[in-house]
Order: C-alpha cells, then structure tokens, then sequence
DNA sequence: GCGTCCAGGTCTACC
DNA sequence: GGTAGACCTGGACGC
C-alpha cells in the first residue's frame, strides 16, 4: 500500500537544517538524496517514509502499513522541540544569528532512543567509515527484511562473537550484547529517558552505566533526548574549535567548556552548530 | 605490499 | 580524581 501525506511543520522549523543536523540522515535505515533533499526511513516493520518538501509542506510519502509511522516522523523531526529560548540567547551573538535565521537546531534522531544509544557507541573511537559499515551491517544482517533497523530482542538473539565476526565491531562487541540483552529482558528502559525527571547529571549517569557509554556518548545522546547542557566533546569538535577559536593550536578541554559556558542549558547545542555551521 | 598512525572514546588498574 | 595503557577496525599515508 502507498499513500501521500502533506504535513504542516511547526514554527521556525527547516526541513533542510534538521536533515543536514548531523550525520544520522546518512546512517541506515536512512537514507538520504541530499541533490533533491528527500530523507527515507525504514521502519521495524519494513514500513517505510520518504519525506521531502513541496509547497510550503512536508511530503511524506508512505509505503506499508504503519499507524505510528506519522509519530515517528515528527519525533525524528523534532517537530516538538521548542527553541525559542535558545534563539533569544543567541541575539547576542552575532556569529551564531545565523542559526535561528535558518532555524537550525534541531537535531535528527531515530524513533526510538534504543537506536540511537546503539548508533552513539557505533561512533566512539572510529572513523566515521567504520561507523557506518558497523551500522549496515546491523541493519542488513539482523533487521527485519535486512532494511529495518534491528530490536533489542533481534539484538540478543545472537551471541557476542556475531558482533565480532559480522558487524565488524570489535571490542564494542560485548557493549552490544550486554545492552541488547538488558533491554530486551526489560531490566533497562531507554525510552524512559525521554520523559525523565531526572537532573541531567543524574541522567547522564544512568546512561553511563551502559558499557562502552562514557562522557561523550552520554552527552551525545542527552542531546537527542533534548537536554543540552553537555558538549559532548569528541575529536571533530576539538578539532573544529582549534581551527575557528584558537588559531588552530591544541588547548585543553577546559578552554572549551569556558567559552560555551555563558549558553548555560543550551551550550552543548551551541557548540555544535557553532563548529558545524560554515561561518 | 607492509607497517604505522589515527579516527566523532571507554574501561580498568593503579596511584 | 587523575592518568597510562589496552582495545577492534578500516582507511590514509609513507616507504
């Protein structure tokens, strides 16, 4: 079954700048024609999206049945995400004004946190190819259809060394099979962290609490679950913040947290379109 | 072709 | 709490 819908995008939202956020659009199930801005998902049930934009509007157009799928959408999309706040504070900030000029901010994530979380340590102490073949391979090789991306239940259905062997992750191989299992006998809940309570430095660590999830990772993924007060400092952030605010020599982390300090709950945003925004 | 280094870090042992 | 060393892999680079 296919079917079109047209959907109406909230305030101040740029279809282009959430695709373009980061790396995820080109991480499976996404897929991403960055010459005609068109973003295609696969769905756990092989449902599947391909959202672009015409006349104002998103575009989604739908093949299988999913009565979620419309949910999913504007939860990727972030179209609940409010940053109105975050755009007053940078008013004062002539180099970053470019950011709500273009309503740029939102940050694309999957449909659930468990994806995420999984993708996050796909990412840690690699290259971004590594990243990439590391989640193809989860897809391909234990999702339904070889397109979806897997479930924690399909995640623990094989042993440590299947992620070894097939994924091709190496030490992060008992990370995987630790934390599939865990969620999939219920004894963790990611999902539970989107709604959380809890202060963020509390949150942050249960998250660390998962193997293989240290500082970056935690902010990292604080940040898809809407809290920025984490920079989630990593390689290609230090390396970019060397390049446009230290006359490219090295500097300590320290340096870094001081300058994005005055964005206070928003930092962890502004360092990131700051570093990945061409101005 | 081969060795080395490093990349969108984290863990453990040790102090 | 801070730090050194180990850890998988793929790709770039020098020789």
């Amino acid at each position: 079954m296919t079917k079109t819908i047209y959907l109406e995008t909230p305030q101040n939202f740029s279809f282009r700048e959430t695709v373009n956020s980061h790396g995820w659009s080109v991480l499976l199930p996404f897929e991403l024609d960055k010459e005609n801005l068109r973003l295609s998902y696969v769905f756990e049930n092989e449902s599947s999206a391909e959202i672009s934009e015409e006349d104002g509007k998103l575009k989604i157009e739908i093949v299988g049945e999913n009565e979620n799928l419309l949910r999913d959408v504007r939860h990727i999309l972030r179209f609940d995400e409010d940053l109105s706040k975050f755009y007053k504070i940078l008013k004062s900030e002539k180099r970053l004004k470019w950011i709500a000029a273009q309503s740029a901010g939102r940050l694309l994530r999957s449909p659930t946190v468990f994806e995420d979380l999984v993708k996050t340590i796909c990412t840690t102490n690699c290259s971004w190819s590594l990243t990439k073949i590391m989640v193809k391979n989860l897809v391909e090789k234990l999702g339904n259809g070889g397109r979806a991306f897997p479930t924690p239940e399909q995640m623990a259905s094989v042993p440590e060394e299947f992620y070894r062997t097939q994924i091709r992750a190496g030490y992060r191989s008992g990370y995987f099979a630790e934390l599939a299992e865990k969620v999939a006998s219920g004894k963790l809940n990611p999902e539970a962290w989107l709604t959380s309570n809890l202060p963020t430095n509390e949150l942050k660590k249960e998250m660390k609490k998962v193997k293989g999830f240290g500082d970056y990772a935690a902010e990292n993924l604080l940040k898809l679950v809407g809290r920025y007060d984490g920079l989630a400092l990593d390689s290609y952030l230090r390396s970019e913040f060397y390049k446009k605010h230290n006359a490219g020599t090295l500097c300590d982390d320290k340096q870094i947290r001081a300058f994005y300090e005055k964005f206070g709950a928003w930092q962890g945003l502004a360092i990131w379109c700051d570093m990945s925004g061409n101005f």
